[in-house]
DNA sequence: AACTATTTATAAGT
DNA sequence: GACTTATAAATAGTT
């Protein structure tokens, strides 16, 4: 898969496929050898190139012939049972692979939202523009973006006469807790669908409050004259 | 073989060898699959696992039937035809490493024969410290570029109101010919043994020829009052 | 099992 | 086909 990236398809031009073949074949013949010194297991494999009855075959002929002997002893119901077929193989990659792509999705969906909040915190987007469906999970990411923020607030503001005494398992945290590996304003979304009052108002209320957006954004400068 | 180079043996730590061959047996499998799609092929693969009378095996269970039937009803003398075993293919890849190394080694001899030429024209080392083994090299060496040296002259001091017509599979070239990448002095020792009395006082005045060394070397400097 | 630094495998090109 | 090269894939060790 070098060069470019091939799909896993019947190659149509013989001389690739040819190619292609005895690459592999040599590749795979190096893989059982590898697993069977390694791991010390009986292993074979057999190819058979098309239109030639004798087959490629790895193993030692003694060995190779006692692992055909040993598998065709097996009980039918035995052979089949820890056999793969194309689908089931193709089906298990899948299964993991939309595993991974949700994950991912997730990720993207809490970049997208914090970038609305962005927008909206800099006015270069007004609430109003704001899709219905993107109000929910923006609503949440302030509400805990602003519940960090108090709790922050309660942290500095506890007397230093009277420190808490921090249990290990639990320090004093900021973070979101979704295992980010930046410590700004990484939170993840819980979509509990729990929108416990905070409405437009109360959102327009904080864009207003300048330190709450200097807080939230670094690089924040309030409105001066000379802009 | 990431993280660090793996040697080709039993691993002695079960863990280790665990994960291995869960990975291993995974890659195989998908190889296989691979293999077979790209390349519309029939293949299997059996791997037993210690301790296991059920062995895994790539391929849909019709197929892979199939592919054992195929094989089983060979004569004895077509199964074990193409068969690989360990020793035969490590005598291969042995093989193949071998000639390998012979064709690095010669480059390895010509750089080294090389560089000795560099350090007697300079006098970065003289003449009676080379070993009696570099010397037949060295004078090789010298006079295949002595013989180009003089068909450059030649070439370029050929009158050019009759120009010479040039056959196509003879172009003039002035290269060693043994198919380097570049066009310095890059010349092939041929160990033909046949030194045709080219000895030390050829040598030496050669190297009291201001002219032949600007060739011979690009960086070359003749001394000057100031050094 | 997920990650990551490396080593291998290999598609094109020569 | 063997060699080279650039790139994708496999995987040893680690967390």
């Amino acid at each position: 898969m070098p060069r470019q990236k091939v799909k896993l398809a019947w190659i149509a031009k013989v001389a690739d496929r040819k190619t292609s073949f005895r690459k592999r074949k040599n590749g795979l013949m190096k893989k059982v050898s590898e697993l069977s010194t390694l791991c010390g297991v009986d292993a074979c494999a057999i190819v058979y190139k098309r239109n030639d009855p004798v087959p490629d075959i790895w193993h030692s002929p003694s060995e190779a012939y006692r692992v055909l002997m040993r598998f065709k002893s097996l009980p039918r119901y035995e052979q089949t049972k820890h056999m793969f077929d194309q689908e089931v193989y193709l089906k298990r990659r899948l299964a993991k692979q939309k595993e991974k792509l949700k994950r991912e999705e997730i990720l993207n969906r809490e970049k997208e939202v914090k970038l609305l909040m962005y927008q909206s915190l800099t006015g270069a987007k007004g609430l109003h523009e704001l899709r219905t469906e993107d109000f929910g999970d923006l609503v949440r990411l302030i509400e805990k973006n602003v519940k960090e923020v108090e709790e922050k607030i309660e942290a500095y503001s506890r007397p230093p006469t009277a420190p808490q005494l921090l249990t290990s398992n639990e320090p004093m945290h900021i973070d979101g807790g979704d295992g980010g590996g930046d410590n700004t304003l990484n939170m993840t979304i819980d979509d509990d669908g729990d929108n416990n009052g905070l409405d437009m108002t109360t959102i327009e209320a904080l864009m207003t409050q300048e330190r709450f957006m200097e807080m939230m954004i670094p690089t924040y400068q309030p409105p001066t004259g000379d802009d």
